[in-house]
DNA sequence: CGACTCTTTGATCCTGATCAACACCGGTGG
DNA sequence: CCACCGGTGTTGATCAGGATCAAAGAGTCG
């Protein structure tokens, strides 16, 4: 199937240095920028700047733009668009845009999925602190390795599988930086996740509503509880 | 599909240093480790052993062996498996196994199609001649970059494009080492025909005979001639 | 020649796309 | 407050591509 062009404007997006990047930021705990509020990581903290709010469909980053900061997500959800598809889905706390050691210019969108704030990590910063702090470096090194690795994904296994798949995976992903629990939020659209999984629509939905009548999952309003974690493996 | 594993015994290769890497080779002309015979290459030669002969399903090289040479076709035909597919052929003159400069041994099989030498390069001494030939070095180089992005190759498109696909990529490819021509050969099974493409060997044979009703190849037993070679593209 | 394997071909089934109808929900305007 | 409206999600009906199963050629090797 075929992603429709995004229809959006720029964002009229403020910056905040370092408004908000502590111990009392409600991912503080696991966000992957300090991984947790590691101490050998704090000095990431000095550079962030709070961008936002984005709206729906406002871009973060556009094809082309020079490649001049990673983010995490603050508040809100944010995707990655890129040969006419859903390359990536991003959560609070999870740092992305790391791509492009090679080219220097993104190759693809980021998107905000609702109302969004981003935290902003200037490359020329954290190459800084990088050439100071060995840890902080190979924190990088590591991250852009994970996101290389990330971008290579799948494709297989019948729809139903590759649903699951997603969900076990938002549900791990969300654990990591929220703690224990059965919520995955989707506030992205079905025709998102069917670009991401390479399906349609309505298969999204027959296969949300099989897993639905096998009591692996509930739907919700805004996303799904996670019911019987096996089921979603298997 | 699941590709059944190999039943095969381990060849009983014999090896002959530099028997008959010159210019009355039938592939000198175009031969991939020496460029067809690009002057400032023939230095490969003289590293060169033949080894051989190799029946059908013998493996030249297998997973968890170290990585000690890179291998041409001389005579016959080869196939790379792993993860339980055919991952690529091996066309007579051209290099390959140059994958693994990360982890030092192979992970994957490289099988004889049918009785078949190979001429075998040592890792060691295509090094050595790297370090004092320029242009070897850079000639490793890039093959070595193309083999890392045929591996990643796309699996999209439709039963019949992928078949059409196939055999205009080993058309080209022949025609690179053997001069113009319109013959494709297909030594190999029509399973693994339907494991290197994603589909059953029913749809390959039904696919080749879309084509040949199309009047776009003609179907011989050891392969195929390709008569539209357009269509193949559309 | 006979046994065996591979290929071809036909028949049927299953998955997921596509198309269409409808429900739902948040706005917007009366 | 309610009627209207467009976008999104759900659900049903139909369709097409390929898988699977089965049976019939076609080599191939003993």
């Amino acid at each position: 199937m075929s992603y429709a062009p995004l229809a959006c404007v720029s964002p009229v997006a403020q910056r905040r240095p370092n408004a908000c990047c502590n111990a009392s930021c409600r991912h503080a705990s696991a966000c992957e920028a300090t991984r947790g509020g590691d101490e050998r990581l704090l000095d990431m903290r000095s550079v962030v700047e709070r961008v936002g709010p984005f709206s729906e469909g406002d871009r973060l980053v556009q094809p082309g733009a020079p490649h001049r900061a990673a983010f995490t997500v603050l508040t809100g959800f944010a995707k990655t668009v890129g040969d006419g598809r859903v390359l990536a889905f991003h959560l609070p706390g999870e740092l992305f845009a790391l791509d492009i050691a090679r080219s220097h210019t993104h190759d693809v969108s980021v998107v905000a999925v609702g109302k969004t704030w981003f935290c902003r990590f200037p490359k020329d910063a954290t190459d800084d602190l990088g050439d100071t702090n060995t840890d902080i470096a190979q924190h990088l090194r590591h991250l852009r390795r994970r996101e290389r690795q990330v971008s290579s994904r799948s494709g297989d296994g019948s729809a139903l599988q590759r649903v699951a798949g997603l969900l076990a995976d938002l549900l791990r992903r969300r654990r990591a930086i929220e703690g224990p629990g059965q919520f995955v939020p989707l506030p992205m659209s079905r025709e998102d996740i069917g670009s991401y999984l390479g399906m349609s629509t309505a298969t999204v939905t027959r296969m949300l509503a099989r897993l639905r009548d096998s009591e692996a999952i509930a739907i919700r309003a805004d996303g799904v509880d996670v019911l019987n974690e096996g089921a979603l493996l298997a």
